[in-house]
DNA sequence: AACAATATGTCAAACGAATAACATAGAAGA
DNA sequence: TCTTCTATGTTATTCGTTTGACATATTGTT
């Protein structure tokens, strides 16, 4: 059907041997016949199948990108920065959504292998895939503990933590509640918990601490906000991420509450969306694009040398961002 | 390296022959073989190696999906969307953030090709890419002309626009705006403008339109938008896509103009992101989950027949969404 | 017992490209 | 002129899987 490599031999008048050799470079060529084959191959509009390529022994050039769901504005830039990266570095990416779905992920996992990617990079949030232990392709976690000897790219979500919940304690708040995740101990947000705990212990505060199981639509949350808001006095409300930020902001304009007058509130992440569309609130900034370079790189040492040797653990600085919303 | 098929029958006690035949389902086989080698393929996690197989003629079973970034809300649902549905037909998703750049496009294109997808979606905003043309590959493009033979999947734009302006007028707007992006004769967001125009004819209004260039970051849309909003006397502004309208809001907010009172404003797109974190925005829904359904089901009939006749347009009805902000 | 249907095996040729081994020819240098 | 590069060609093998052709058992049916 498509063109192959013996129909650009024929065009340029070589041997199949010598256009291998012009496409990979190797043994003695003439530049007339370098330009001749390109010429050839232009003509032709050849590509060399990558089946065949990648089945004769050459890197398939492909990375799985495993991660909830890039509708959520936080994943959607992190993916899609990692994708530029890679495009710009020769390597496409299979885009493997896992929708807080272990089944997909263990599909996911299944299929990168028969796919012969070179690497993946995995961000979801399920928990319990004792499959990560038997990949023995180049992983890197994001986020996540996988399992042994996979690193994990993350930020420093306890320092996060403290930082906000500081924040919020300097500008007067006294009562302080934390909006966060399901409770699953190795999880990150778990250690933005963390973070609020310690320092609500210091000032000898009430902790409040409000779980929202993940798969909880907004619509949902934004109920549970309004029963927490109307009923609870509370002075400040620290979100573990900044879409729910959002929900209590929009909750809190319909109570009538004052922002940051009547209350407090601080988000965490800070995506370029929300710095964009959302400049008024105060945020705990992940550094999106750190976490992109460091990940790539480490996914390349790897890949390059799979038995090298890498650190468990990377945590990058969080930053905070002081809004008009405390 | 990996697990082989030789392998499987050596483990089974079988043939390799058998094994293929058990894969792929055809010739005689006895429910016992058929057990056995399926115990085999577990016991040793084999994966059928996709590369050989379809470089011996099986389909890849790979789609590549070309948008222009999955960090904007409406591709990231889009995208996610589709990904989700393609996986559970038992395809993989290429992902392919064209980032507004031809080149990268062009290079998208010729990856694909040599990765041998079964066929592309393509919903990217690079105008004149001839390449387009040569594709033998099945394509389905959204709401875009990319050339001869591909159908577009689009919702009805000029309804769209005049359903907006139209509504803004009802609400007693007078002076009516629109905010959209740059003058391409061919674009929805084009057709949008033609609908708005429609309807501020029709009402012997004048018309106001302002052109935002994609490129431009938020922030210097925002700076724009402030001009515009301090000078003119404007009274509603229906922007092209939420986002915009989303700065329009909180310019106006900074500005102490009331919405609606002052100012009405209306987006358009309609995204879950948006209906969940800005309820309050007035806007015109796409029907994305429709999208995403037509489109997968126009290119599986592609993919099935690829001398299939299908219409070159599919255009969507939209449905506008009453907020607060008009 | 004879014949068909079922179940498996052996063998070989693809798929498209990479590459090693070897041959050959011309050009350059001693 | 003889050697050594340099430049190309020829040929065959390999990658892992599919599949067709053909052979050979083992059943089941009448």
């Amino acid at each position: 059907m498509g063109v192959k490599l013996t129909d650009v031999a024929k065009k340029a008048g070589v041997s199949a041997t010598t256009v291998s050799r012009v496409i990979n470079n190797y043994g003695y060529l003439s530049q007339k016949t370098i330009d001749k084959v390109h010429k050839a191959m232009e003509e032709l509009n050849y590509q060399p199948n990558s089946m065949a390529r990648s089945l004769q022994g050459k890197s398939t050039q492909l990375i799985g990108l495993i991660f909830p769901t890039v509708s959520h504005p936080f994943f959607g830039e992190l993916v899609s920065k990692m994708e530029t990266k890679l495009f710009e570095k020769g390597y496409k990416t299979i885009l493997c959504d896992s929708a807080n779905n272990k089944e997909k992920e263990r599909d996911y996992l299944k299929m990168l292998a028969a796919n012969k990617v070179d690497g993946i990079i995995a961000g979801a949030h399920n928990l319990g895939i004792p499959e990560y232990e038997n990949v023995e392709l180049p992983i890197i976690s994001f986020d996540r503990h996988l399992a042994e000897r996979i690193p994990i790219v993350s930020s420093d979500s306890y320092q996060g933590g403290r930082l906000a919940t500081e924040h919020l304690y300097q500008r007067g708040g006294r009562r302080i509640a934390i909006l966060t995740g399901t409770n699953e101990s190795d999880s990150p947000t778990n250690q933005r918990l963390e973070g609020y705990l310690s320092v609500v212990k210091e000032h000898q505060l009430e902790p409040m601490v409000y779980h929202f199981p993940l798969e909880h639509s907004p619509f949902l949350k934004a109920t549970e906000i309004r029963q927490i808001l109307s009923k609870e006095g509370i002075d400040s409300v620290f979100c573990t991420d900044d879409l729910t930020a959002i929900l209590v902001i929009n909750t809190a304009r319909e109570l009538g509450l004052e922002i940051p007058g009547n209350l407090k509130v601080i988000g965490y992440d800070g995506t370029e969306f929300v710095q964009n569309y959302h400049p008024q609130l105060s945020t705990v900034l992940q550094p999106i694009d750190q976490f992109v370079d460091l990940l790539i790189d480490l996914l390349m040492k790897r890949i390059n040398n799979p038995d090298i040797e890498l650190d468990n653990l990377y945590q990058l600085p969080v930053k905070f961002v002081q809004g008009q919303t405390s």
